[in-house]
DNA sequence: CTAAAAAATGACCAACGGTCACAAAGTGAC
DNA sequence: GTCACTTTGTGACCGTTGGTCATTTTTTAG
């Protein structure tokens, strides 16, 4: 059995992750600091540093539990579909649960960016974050490409547009909505895997 | 004509921005300072803000001075196409200079996020950047649709999936290579405006 | 009750973007 | 050339940041 000390620390934990999933949402990632997260969450900055070697390292872990939520959500969809169209369409089903969640679409672009410039965070990322898109494409969709067209390709192919789409809905240019997105990637994947 | 103070400041500004293109470019925007641009160009740091009011009006007087050159490339390659495919291709030719000056489009996507959270830079690279997209298709591809698709879609898309792989190839995942997102681009633009 | 171990604290550090009082240099009238 | 005035350039300084660490408070086991 957990002693004492440990549930209490990790309590602590789970109550900074939590304020800190909230106010990553509302203001951005580089825009909260460690202060104001510790303080929400009712303790003193230190604190925040017996749990996480860095701001980066708490973001990645939320990153990491989001993914995990949405690839659950996303199985059930997917499972059950008989054509590459039907993937397709399920695959922009959960996609769009993660557009929908607008303030956190626009912290996953961030880091995205900011982990470019560092070799570590590029390396966490490529293996968390797209090996989500990785499998989904060499596993769920493999199986209904009908020609040689590499499966892989046609997955980076969505993540890109559904990437640029995240770009533009943050924006807020307002040209396109979901279902063009949407339309354009089932488009362009039958147009790769169906004969 | 103007006075020796005047010709000295504009050399002094021109210095300035030369060695900020430059850093910027290696380092990112985040991570240059305003100390080391200045530093750089050989002057102290209070000398920057008599030219510019913050760090994101000289990035963003930087970004309009390469779309500007951008741009006059473009259109030489783009003028003389007879038809939406070569249009398309004159397009991609001019992306691709883009995409190869690769720290820069990174400085870009950087900037494009950092922008979203604030409403006057949102405003202002809206009216920059992707003027700068809207032209194209609204004038130049908009005469070769054929169908009643609207070719601002048809450029928002496009756009989308410009940018969305530059984040493919800012991660160095490999997938992908310019000729794909060419292709996909041409494939779907025909697919939208061609009878 | 006590001594060791773990949790929590907040003053402290270097570095940041940005400010400002001041110094140095250039200008035009006489 | 000189002198009042304007413009260019400086760097100490400000508030704030992510991150550190010696110290205090609380829990644990004997």
């Amino acid at each position: 059995m957990a002693t004492k000390q440990q549930e209490k620390s990790l309590q602590t934990r789970m109550e900074i992750m939590a304020a800190a999933r909230r106010l990553f949402g509302e203001k951005g990632f580089a825009a909260t600091t460690v202060s104001e997260i510790t303080a929400a969450a009712g303790y003193a900055k230190g604190n925040f540093y017996r749990h996480w070697q860095s701001k980066d390292e708490l973001l990645l872990e939320i990153i990491e539990q989001k993914l995990n939520t949405y690839r659950k959500k996303r199985e059930k969809s997917i499972r059950k579909a008989h054509s590459l169209e039907e993937v397709m369409h399920g695959i922009w089903d959960f996609l769009e649960t993660m557009i929908d969640d607008k303030n956190w679409s626009r912290v996953f672009l961030e880091f995205t960016i900011h982990a470019s410039r560092n070799e570590e965070l590029k390396q966490k990322l490529n293996n968390g974050m797209y090996r989500l898109s990785n499998e989904i494409f060499s596993d769920l969709v493999a199986p209904f490409v009908e020609t040689g067209y590499n499966p892989e390709k046609i997955g980076a192919m969505n993540t890109a547009l559904f990437e640029g789409f995240l770009i533009h809905s943050i924006l807020e240019t307002g040209t396109l909505t979901k279902e063009d997105a949407r339309e354009a990637a089932v488009l362009l994947a039958l147009a790769r895997g169906k004969k």
